[in-house]
DNA sequence: GGAAAATCCGCAAACGTTTGCGAGTTGGCG
DNA sequence: CGCCAACTCGCAAACGTTTGCGGATTTTCC
């Protein structure tokens, strides 16, 4: 059923060799042969096989991508502009999800080096240093996307402080002076970074810092659901909420339904993360949108970059963010938004 | 930096054989020279190779996964399960998302068979007849998910008809007798069915069937949101809508919000695939939910089996379809549901 | 103590490609 | 006619594994 180069090499009666060149078009064949070649091929409908292929050349053109979550649609946007990328460049994308659990992580990334990728991307756990140091060790081309675990690696990241900051001082401008935080794993680079960023615009605007007011260690919506009924249930709750990302940012908002409390009255809402049919949810919701497709191609370019030159220096890229101004904020739908501090423009060191 | 077994079993100084069955396990070794392998493996780091392996035993445990868009929700869900169940059974998923283009879509195929995945998983468009004609040719299993475009192969759907004239014949019931409905590229056979399960369930209320309400082809949030706003310029307006799926719910809910029209009271709407936030949206949405995790593991299920024995019959799983029933269709929060088709429990063919 | 059985191990051929090297042929030119 | 360059092509070794076969050593049992 699956046939050889051997095969059409006995049917086209000629060398191995030969038909080798006239698949992959590497050396001058006569015109005789390359017909006689390419009638035989049809004939038995010869489909190359990459694994030998790959093991000879020792490249398999073949990319790893360790994620979280697909689910999360934050992540799916990334691995949805991953793979047209590699696509595009010629490479295939093999799949992993490892959930919350760092031996998954381990476990894939040691999957993807038996399978000889020719790099990966991953988006590190909190102990995603480790992970990474054992790649190291074996030499495979890896850039971190989003959170950042190891800056020995390349990484491609957003301004999560100074958009966070912009989403913060909004509301101070506002007039919140209670203003909450759901952040989240403090393992991981994002969440530190943005609750960085929250403090920093509350020193900003003269605000306290409110210990009361910020609770991290959430990842998944109903935590944060758990955790927004808690900050109501306080003595003096706050007016504000900023979500430290999408999937908190639905918690939140289940947890302000069920009290029924109204989004922006009763409460204002902003989330980091936007969603493609945010404008659907009521209130609509302001968000600080990443450009994950821009994250996505980058990521496959610097890691493209990496595999050609292994030798290069470890290269960081940091993106800007859009803030999405809409209802949930407690600004009327379309109204001007004028952050004090300066939109971030896309950065690169080193 | 990357080892062989080679270096190993010099290292070790015993005979790569030997150092195969340590690795493998695939026959006694004397406790002596297992200690020495070991030893050796964790000193020079040895991370065996795949390819090579692949190439020897011509199967690659991976699988190959063909779909249409990721960032479509339903998929996205369907696409974590598959994943999830591929990898407990300890197969690596190689993934290919190739839009609506049917090009694209026989270019992911023949990458996958070059690439010798043991089997491949994929929602084929509307030509996907051809592509899986090509596949047979090669004799690679495959499954179909979610459509069927060649029963010649094994498929794992669900039950299109029954659920959309369950959805349907609820809208009736509430005394709506002009439903219009949002159905998708007729080319796929999850929009034939839906479509018809709607004339269907029209006919047994003793509604006539309106082309007029009929929109079909839109596969697209956009083309959706203008079909909606087309319905709703006619001279006689539905006063109900049914969305072949998310996507065109998606769109029909910017078009009604667009027109200010309220939902449910101005126009009810119902939908196909149910989202995880779709308790968000307001109103909430009344959708019949497709159980995306069964299918995908089902799908995973069916392709080992035949991967196991490629002699077997095609094997055909339709899977029943929960109607979640919330505000959007105009009852009350909570109101129960009382459709008069029973319940469609999942049935397995042949 | 000796033969048979059991145990432990290595040799070398394959899996399906790619490619350096060199052999054979042809044509051009003096 | 002779020589060299240009062109075409095939041989065979490699890539990193797995595994059938058989040789050597040890154990068992009468």
């Amino acid at each position: 059923m699956i046939t050889t180069l051997k095969d059409v090499s006995r049917l086209a009666d000629v060398s191995l060799t030969t038909v080798s060149h006239v698949v992959n078009g590497t050396r001058p064949v006569s015109e005789k042969l390359r017909a006689r070649v390419e009638a035989a091929i049809r004939q038995i409908g010869y489909t190359p096989n990459s694994l030998a292929r790959s093991l000879k050349l020792s490249s398999s053109r073949t990319l790893g991508l360790a994620i979280q979550d697909i689910r999360n649609p934050h992540f799916t946007e990334i691995v949805y502009a991953l793979e047209e990328r590699a696509r595009e460049r010629g490479f295939t994308l093999l799949l992993s999800d490892f959930g919350d659990d760092p031996a998954r992580e381990s476990d894939a990334l040691r999957v993807f080096v038996e399978r000889r990728v020719d790099g990966l991307i991953i988006a590190p756990t909190s102990n995603g240093a480790a992970a990474l140091a054992w790649l190291r060790g074996r030499g495979v081309p890896a850039v971190q996307i989003d959170r950042i675990a190891d800056p020995g690696f390349d990484y491609v990241v957003v301004s999560n402080h100074a958009a966070t900051r912009r989403l913060v001082t909004h509301l101070c401008q506002k007039g919140h002076r209670r203003i909450a935080m759901l952040g989240g794993l403090m393992g991981l680079s994002t969440s530190r970074e943005r609750v960085a960023g929250y403090r920093r615009a509350l020193r900003d605007a003269g605000l306290p810092v409110d210990p009361g007011l910020i609770v991290v260690g959430c990842s998944q919506p109903e935590s944060a659901r758990i955790a927004t009924h808690a900050l109501l249930d306080q003595a003096a709750p706050p007016t504000a909420i900023v979500a430290g990302n999408n999937l908190k940012a639905l918690g939140a908002l289940r947890a302000l339904g069920e009290r029924n409390l109204r989004v922006p009255e009763d409460v204002a809402l902003v989330s980091f993360d936007d969603f493609p049919w945010a404008d659907l949810f009521r209130p609509r919701l302001t968000t600080a949108a990443q450009p994950c497709r821009a994250l996505g191609e980058r990521a496959v370019d610097l890691l493209l970059d990496r595999i050609r030159d292994p030798g290069l220096a470890p290269r960081h890229v940091r993106l800007g963010v859009e803030i999405r101004h809409r209802e949930s904020c407690g600004c009327a739908a379309g109204a001007p938004f004028s952050p004090t501090t300066p939109h971030v423009p896309t950065s690169k060191s080193v």
